[in-house]
DNA sequence: ACCACAACCTGGCCGC
DNA sequence: TGCGGCCAGGTTGTGG
């Protein structure tokens, strides 16, 4: 479920309400939630410790809990949820696997129905996100950094941008998103895009990313924020999720494929399909 | 290097 | 109503 917008969104949330509070209890009910402790070693370690800053690297949630660090990665269908009241909806939910209590009694509620997430307890981070790509939304993060991406391989561009060792953060929603707001078709080849079309691509993708943060992300059908609260940039989708509905800025009908084994929505006016010599173009 | 496919899980929806 | 089949926001490992 969760991209990058997504769990932006989620660390800021907790960034409000986690930072300086006391983990006094923890309960895991599915136990490969945690990916490196048993669920015994695992709330026997954190139980005493005081949580750090929030913070987020491509699509994982990052809480600082020192010594180590928790890196939670929502997968499908993760969700967190932080109650600072006595009781709340959460408590009785089958489908709640972590529970952590707080020293105010509030309570951090990990929810995940099809059980993909994962939670990581380590001493350094980048065991776990070292072979991340960039942050697409970092001041750093340049056309011309884009484009030695885009250059240095030869794949479809769709699968390199879902890919997270390329670029951190995309899923399958902003790329489709993304694509259509550049115009380029999700099968074109990274290395045959033009200078102008990779300007195209990287504003997209910062555009895209920035305003699905401002909504407070996207709610297709199971993601809600730290606060149990929807997102609301599912009102806004251009193709996502819209096949046969006009397209916004032609009026031709959303057309929905396969690619690289993903749902994949496009305009085939805007974005058109790639002659079969770009595909397999070398040089 | 790149791609296809299965696996990890559950639930919702569609058609019969 | 019930059941099978297909679909889903992600990632990893295997094999071609």
């Amino acid at each position: 479920m969760p991209e990058l917008p997504e769990v932006e969104h989620i660390a800021r949330g907790l960034s409000a309400l986690l930072p300086g509070r006391t983990v006094r209890d923890a309960s895991v009910t599915w136990e490969r939630t945690v990916a490196t402790h048993s669920a015994e070693g695992f709330i026997q370690t954190i139980t005493g410790r005081t949580f750090g800053p929030v913070s987020r690297r491509g699509k994982f949630l990052v809480l600082d809990l020192p010594p180590q660090t928790v890196l939670i990665h929502l997968r499908m269908t993760g969700g967190i949820h932080l109650c600072s009241g006595p009781r709340d909806d959460w408590e009785d939910d089958a489908h709640v696997h972590v529970k952590l209590t707080v020293d105010d009694g509030g309570k951090l509620y990990y929810r995940d129905t099809r059980k993909f997430g994962r939670w990581y307890l380590v001493d350094d981070p980048m065991e776990i996100v070292g072979d991340l790509g960039p942050e697409p939304l970092s001041a750093d993060f340049a056309a011309g950094d884009l484009s030695d991406i885009l250059l240095d391989h030869r794949r479809q561009i769709k699968p390199l941008l879902l890919d997270q060792k390329m670029i951190a953060g995309l899923g399958n929603i902003y790329v489709d998103e993304i694509l259509w707001t550049a115009q380029i078709h999700p099968v074109r080849r990274s290395h045959t895009l033009s200078r102008s079309q990779i300007e195209r691509l990287h504003r997209a993708i910062r555009s895209v990313l920035l305003a699905a943060i401002e909504r407070g992300g996207t709610t297709v059908r199971d993601y809600r924020d730290a606060c149990d609260q929807m997102g609301a940039y599912q009102h806004v989708l251009c193709v996502y999720g819209r096949e046969q509905e006009p397209c916004p800025r032609c009026g031709a009908p959303i057309a929905k494929l396969q690619v690289a084994q993903r749902g994949t929505h496009i305009c085939q006016v805007c974005q058109p399909e790639p002659r079969e010599e770009a595909l397999h173009d070398s040089i």
